[in-house]
This record gives C-alpha cells, structure tokens and sequence, in this order.
DNA sequence: TGGCTACCGGTTTTT
DNA sequence: CCGGTAGCCA
C-alpha cells in the first residue's frame, strides 16, 4: 500500500530529520566535504581534523542520501505506513537498536550510490582496515562490496580479474617481496661479474623501484659504456625485468605499473573500471606518487567525482617518491574542484597540539596552516632523558603500568619507533614484565624461513615458471641436489627457453651426472604428485601433503631444539590461515591464495579485540592515521631521530620533522618523548645528544620528567620480579632491586582488564597469564570464534601476539 | 654435497 | 647484535 499525500509529507519530514541528525555530528567544514557530492572534491584536512570520519561519512552519505539530495525525491514503492514508525524509532534510538542501516537502505535509500560503484584507497593495509571497521560499525552491516583496500590491494584485484589480458604475463603470476627481488638482482649481478661492494643489490633495487614508480619502463638493448652505478642500473633493469617476466613473477611496484600499462593498453577494460567506480576517495593524497597518481586519474576520468584528502605537513613518503605536488596541482588538474580546509582538531590536548605546530613552523617548505582546538589544555609533554635504550624502555613500562593502576587499558597505549630495529628493547622489557604488546609491521607473516619455504612449494605448483621459488624448495629438505646442479638446471631453461620446471623435465637437454640426475627425478616425481593433489585438494591439504610429503614435517620434529619447535608451531599457525582461506573461499584456489597472503602483514591479522587489549608499538610510518589516548615516542636523539641519512640533507630533514610532527599528533591526552644518552647500535654503545625536535619545542610546553621516578620505579620493579621466570638477567645489571622480594599483588592482570569481567568462554579467558609448551610464557588478550574453532591470541614476550587454536595448541594456564 | 667456523657488513621509513 | 657467506674439510 503506496503512502497517502499527508504520509509522504511525514516521510519528507522524517527523512529530512534523519539525515540532519547524522549530519549534526559533524562540523560545518565535514558537513560540506560530505555533502560536496558529483565532482572533483580536495580535502586539506590537519591532523585530528576528523578526516576519516569526514570520508565514512561520505560515503554513508552517498549510499543512503545519494549525491544530490533531493528532499522531496518520492519514497521508494515499498515504503508503507508502518515504516513511518520504524523511522521515527530510529530517530529517537539511533544506534542500530530499532533499525539496521539495511532496512535505513531499504526504507530511504533509493537514490542512493550502489556500494561497489565505490573505490576508497589508503596507503596501509591498516588504515584501509581502519576505515572499514568505522564504515561497518557506522552501517551495522558487512561491506564486501566496496573497495576499501591499499593501492596495491586494489591493482593485484584488477590484474586477477583481468589476467587473461595480461601484457607480458601469465594468469598465476607469482609476487615477488624484497627478499625474493634481492634474489634475483644477486643473480644477474653474479652473471655480470659485479659481486662487490660497488654494486649493493639493494642500491639497484631502489633504483629500479624509482623508475618504476615513475612510470618508466627498462630500455631495449641498452650497452652500459662503464661500470660506474648509472652506467650498470639501465642494464640490471632490463635484465631483472626480463627475470621477473620469465618467473611470471611480478614485484610490489609492477602491482602498480603493469595495471596502469593494461589500463593504458586496453581501453575496454579502463571503460569498465572508469564506469565501475562512480566515486573514488583517496587518503592522504600527498603522500601519492606519479604512478599511483596516473591510476587514479585513468579511474577517474569518466566521472570525475574524484576525492582525495590530504595534508601537505604530514607527507612522509618522499623516500617512495611520493610527490607533493599531486596534492599542491589539484585544483589545476580538476578545474572546479570544491576545496575545504578541515582545521579544527577534535584529538589532542590544546598543548599536545601547540607543541606539534611549533614543531613543524621550524620547516620552510609548507603552506601556512592554523590548526585549532577546543579541546582542554591537559598536561604538558613529559620528556624523559634516559641513561641509555633499556632505561627507556624500563620508563615506558613504568608510565603504562601507573596508567594500568589509574584503571585505564593496555590498547590506550602506543610506542612509536623511528626504525623497526628499536623494537627489540622494548620487547624484551615487555617480555621480562608480562606486559601484552602487540608489534605492528616488522615481519611480514610469511617472513619466516619455514613459512617461506611452505609458500615456495606453494607457489611453485602455482607457478612452474617461478625461478627464486623453485631455488628455494628444490633441495629443501635436503635431498641431494647441490649448487652446481641448481645452476644448471636454471642456465638450461635460459638457453632452451623453457620454464624450469620443463627444464627439469629435459633429461637429455640437461646431462647431469647421474647421481644428481637421479636426484633431480626423485624431486620431479614429488613435484608431479604434488601437482596432481593440487587440482583435488583445498589450500590445507595440500600444505599439509607437501609437509608430509616432502619429509618437512618430519625433519622438524625430529628437531628438538626450542627453534625447530617454533618452527612447527609457525607452520601449524599458517595452517590455521589456510583453514580459513579454505572455509571462507569454497571456491577458492591456490593462485588466490597466494595473491592474498603476499600483501598481508603480519598485524593484519590479529583480530581487533586483541589489538585492543595490547599495548601498540610500531614505526611513526605506520602509525599514520591512527590515534591512541597514551603515545611514547622514544629515540629522539640525532642520528636516530633524526635518522643519520637525513642529517646534512635539508628536505630530508624536513621530511623527519614532519614525520615527528605525525607521531605527536597521534597522541590524544598525554604525549611523552624520550631521549636515551647511550644506545646500542648494532651491538656496539652509540651516543647522541638529544634530537634538535626536543629543542625545536619550547620549554614552557614540555616538563622534564621527575628524577624521583626512578627511585619510585626500584621499589615497584621489586614488587613486581617474583614468580616471572623468564630470563632478565641482563636487565638486573642496569635495575635496581634483587630478585627477591615478595610476590606481586596477586594477577594484575586481570584485574585491571575491563575485558577480564565479561568473558568467560572454555578454557582460558582474556587476562589470564598461560604457559605455552615452547613460547613460555604468555597473557591471553583476546578469545574468538574461528573458522576452525575457538582460538586464543596470547602475547608472548619476544614474538608478539599469535594465534592459537584451543583444541591443538599446547597451553596450561599459570 | 654438506657441515662447520670465522669473518664481515649492514642498518629507514611501506606495499 | 644478527644474518649471510667464503673457505675449508669430511
């Protein structure tokens, strides 16, 4: 039954109040960004300015109200009278009580944009998480639909989807990470006779990186005419490019440069994409380079409701060539484009924020901005002058644990690095006082020796061109096949153009001696049944065939040593990845696997929970975009921090001063920096005045912290030593108390947890302390429901949060 | 071919 | 401090 005239006026009216309510959260500069609807939109937002909100908000404004709203535009067919209370109910309990944001689609929605003719993009895999938490908890419902994903997430789904187009490639290309690309540039280099310290393998991969992400393809039949540097790089391009291409291997920056050239080269498939995504949002814009600034202009071009948000002070990226001037030129490369400055910042302290922008008014090169607050002045910024890294470190604990006294949480809490190197005093003083952490960054999952072996066999069945993958397995586990055989084998493919996997194949072609012969037939055959399974097996199965298989397994557990056993427990907690590939993919394949699991990190699968009930530490870089009540930014000393590399390079300089200016905006309520007076470095005692950054800030916004502290701090350390087995001693040396002393208040744990009250599944629960049978000891900070059953995350000193799965892992509680 | 020792050198930041 | 590797011997 269609509404009467008097009920679509209600409904008018209803509708119009709906959206002003949602609207009323934000403040005037969000309100016009949101509602900026068709057409080019920058967005200069400051730091704490709400930019992410501004852009969730967008995009819910779009998907329900549309980009022109229209408020007399008639009700959809199936509203009925009824539903005019359903409105009015979720007018009065807003909160997703009475109404989901589907029925607020069904009801209102009709003008709305359809979900996936949206594309947002950020930089980190955790702030494109970030975002989609906020989407999802802003709907109530689950955005699958909608391409919420990094640069390079959303290029790899373009390039599977479109693989039978591929310029140069294959369908199940393989991805290569740093390590596999240092492979192949060690390679060419040992070819060309330039293994020395002139020619660091690293040095010609930035420089391969900087082309490419220039849009700048390897010349043909280039003759280097010296050996110097720019001389050799053109010719270790075009050679690695012809590798790469011959393992139909792509690396992070050919995500990026082989999608633009598909784009470029066939115009029906950039169609499809351009009227595909209707809207593109993109995050922190300045920090784009030209490729990825060429992607999003091919996008946009059609419609041109691009939105890119950004803010010249917190550009970062410069070392990735990220290019400021795609931010600085929009409005020259979107003539029209509406331009809105978000200037209030909602996060910090009036002094955590005067001390930022004091901060950064040191650099010359940027465009004027007023950041302002209403929020209250708070404390000053606490600055600790350490004696040296683990006195830091023992600082940054004793500050958590006083927080943890005053009730508030470990999640409140972020440590934010210059190097990922600076995490491992900061472990292992979590470690030695059972303080969860949660290490974000560092290792990316498959890092590990045996994962990447596991992944090798992996991707090799994928890819039976993949040259560094077949090096890696064929003579792991051991069997036989030495160097010189490996060099052979992959020297005949060159010559006989084949792949090297029919290369092994080639008998004749090869001549081998017989005993490495015999070597290599035995492996074709395990390979050959492995590739049979692969077409009848899920993901797990076959991992767990090529383990047993290939004797992995077995080899590892007659290993008794404390890292053969990690290493079992890494490749079972693969397994548990692989389960719920499996579970959530039933069509699944291997090939999609692997594209998955190679951009993922190991961070972005601890589960939200866990994250939350962990302290955070990782690198200011990663930390962009976030925000915590608590931030310690520590190693603010020259060299350090600034980084050495930076030190006589003026905009490199300015680039670490807007990356310091990043990492205190992060900060919420208290903000503390910390400078050590002698470090180690590489095993070796380094000492560094105190960063020009601390001085840059004036003394009336920062208190020295009080020297009592550290008395204080003995007689808590005291209290706190019993019944921690784990070893410290090298932390006695630089303590204060002996070991002896009486046990600690009981678990405090779980008393200070607020999670600890409410959950009680089997088992364990959040907070209790655990001992694994070869991590030790560890404190459970989040319990889940997975795919293959409960499973616990528990932080263990030196390794993080891992997850473990309540029916296999080996856990007793303490 | 494989295992061992003794050196050397590297060391930003991300996908 | 760590990991990689050159060089040696079984």
């Amino acid at each position: 039954m269609a509404l009467n005239q008097k009920e679509k006026e209600q409904y008018w009216e209803l509708r119009d109040e709906i959206r002003h309510m949602i609207l009323s959260r934000l403040n005037d500069e969000q309100i016009i960004s949101v509602t900026a609807g068709a057409g080019p939109v920058l967005c200069l937002a400051g730091a704490g300015s709400g930019k992410t909100t501004a852009m969730v908000y967008r995009i819910f404004h779009l998907l329900v109200f549309g980009p022109d709203y229209d408020p007399k535009a008639q009700p959809p067919d199936s509203v009925e009278a009824e539903d005019l209370d359903k409105l009015a109910g979720w007018l009065a309990l807003p909160d997703q009580e009475g109404l989901s944001f589907r029925d607020l689609l069904t009801l209102i929605g009709q003008q709305g944009i359809p979900m996936q003719q949206i594309l947002a993009i950020t930089f980190t895999n955790k702030a494109a998480q970030e975002m989609r938490d906020r989407l999802e908890k802003l709907m109530g419902i689950p955005i699958q639909d909608m391409w919420v994903m990094t640069f390079h997430s959303a290029c790899l789904r373009i390039l599977k989807r479109e693989s039978s187009q591929l310029l140069d490639y294959e369908k199940d290309f393989s991805i290569y990470d740093a390590g596999d690309q240092e492979q192949v540039v060690k390679e060419i280099l040992r070819g060309l006779k330039l293994e020395d310290k002139q020619h660091s393998p690293r040095a010609y991969m930035s420089w391969i990186s900087r082309q490419k992400s220039s849009l700048k393809l390897p010349a043909q039949n280039y003759t280097p005419t010296g050996n110097d540097f720019d001389q050799v790089a053109p010719l270790i391009y075009q050679r690695y490019q012809q590798a790469l291409q011959r393992s139909n291997a792509m690396d992070f920056d050919d995500l990026l440069l082989q999608t633009v050239r598909l784009l470029k080269a066939r115009p029906e498939v950039l169609a499809k994409y351009q009227s595909r995504f209707q809207y593109i949002m993109v995050d922190e814009y300045q920090d784009t380079n030209h490729i990825q600034y060429v992607f999003v202009n091919l996008l946009a071009q059609l419609h041109r409701n691009l939105c890119v948000v950004g803010d010249d002070d917190q550009s970062i990226y410069g070392f990735r060539q990220a290019d400021i001037r795609n931010i600085l030129d929009f409005e020259r490369d979107f003539p029209g484009a509406k331009v809105i400055r978000l200037e209030q910042n909602y996060r910090s302290t009036s002094r955590i924020l005067e001390a930022a922008n004091q901060l950064v008014a040191h650099n010359k090169e940027r465009k004027d901005k007023t950041l302002w607050t209403r929020n209250q002045e708070g404390d000053k910024l606490y600055c600790y002058k350490a004696t040296d890294d683990q006195d830091e470190a023992r600082f940054v604990y004793s500050r958590i644990q006083q927080t943890l006294a005053a009730g508030g949480s470990y999640g409140d809490h972020a440590v934010l690095l210059r190097t990922n190197a600076q995490s491992r005093v900061i472990e292992e003083c979590f470690g030695v006082y059972q303080i969860p952490y949660c290490l974000i960054g560092g290792l990316r999952f498959y890092e590990r020796k045996e994962i990447k072996d596991i992944l090798a066999y992996l991707k090799f069945l994928s890819n039976p061109d993949d040259r560094v993958a077949l090096r890696r397995i064929i003579n792991v586990p051991k069997r036989g096949i030495g160097d010189s055989t490996v060099q052979r084998i992959l020297e005949y493919s060159l010559q006989s153009g084949q792949s090297v996997y029919d290369a092994m194949n080639d008998r004749e072609g090869l001549a081998l001696s017989s005993r490495a012969e015999k070597a290599v037939s035995e492996f074709l055959s395990l390979i050959r049944e492995l590739n049979e399974r692969k077409t009848t097996e899920n993901v797990t199965s076959l991992t767990d065939s090529i383990l047993r298989r290939t004797g992995y397994w077995q080899e590892l557990q007659s290993d008794e040593s404390r890292e053969g056993m990690d290493r079992i427990e890494n490749l079972k907690e693969f397994m548990n990845k692989t389960g719920d590939y499996d579970q959530s993919h039933a069509e699944g394949s291997l090939a999609e696997f692997l594209g998955e699991i190679s951009l993922i990190t190991d961070m972005d699968m601890v589960g939200d929970e866990a994250r939350h009930n962990a302290v955070q530490v990782m690198t200011m870089h990663m930390a962009k975009g976030l925000e915590f009540p608590q931030v310690f930014i520590i190693g603010l000393e020259e060299g350090i921090f600034p980084h050495f590399r930076s030190l006589y390079n003026e905009t490199e300089l300015e680039e670490e001063r807007r990356l310091c200016y990043v990492a205190m905006t992060r900060a919420k309520d208290k903000l503390y920096m910390s400078c050590a007076a002698r470090r180690s470095v590489h095993g070796r005692y380094q000492e560094n005045p105190p960063s020009r950054f601390l001085t840059e800030i004036p003394d009336y916004l920062k208190d020295n912290f009080p020297p009592k502290t550290e008395r204080s701090f003995a007689a808590e350390k005291k209290t706190r030593m019993a019944g921690i087995e784990t070893s410290w001693d090298h932390w006695n040396a630089a303590g204060a108390a002996a070991a002896a002393g009486e046990p600690s208040s009981g678990n405090q744990i779980t008393r200070t947890d607020p999670m600890g009250e409410d959950k009680k599944e089997a088992g364990f629960r959040v907070g209790d302390k655990v001992v694994h049978a070869s991590w030790g000891q560890g404190v459970v900070v989040s319990v889940k429901q997975s795919g293959q059953g409960l499973s616990y995350q528990v932080a263990f000193p030196d390794k993080g949060i891992r997850d473990l799965l309540a029916q296999y892992a080996p856990l007793k509680k303490l």
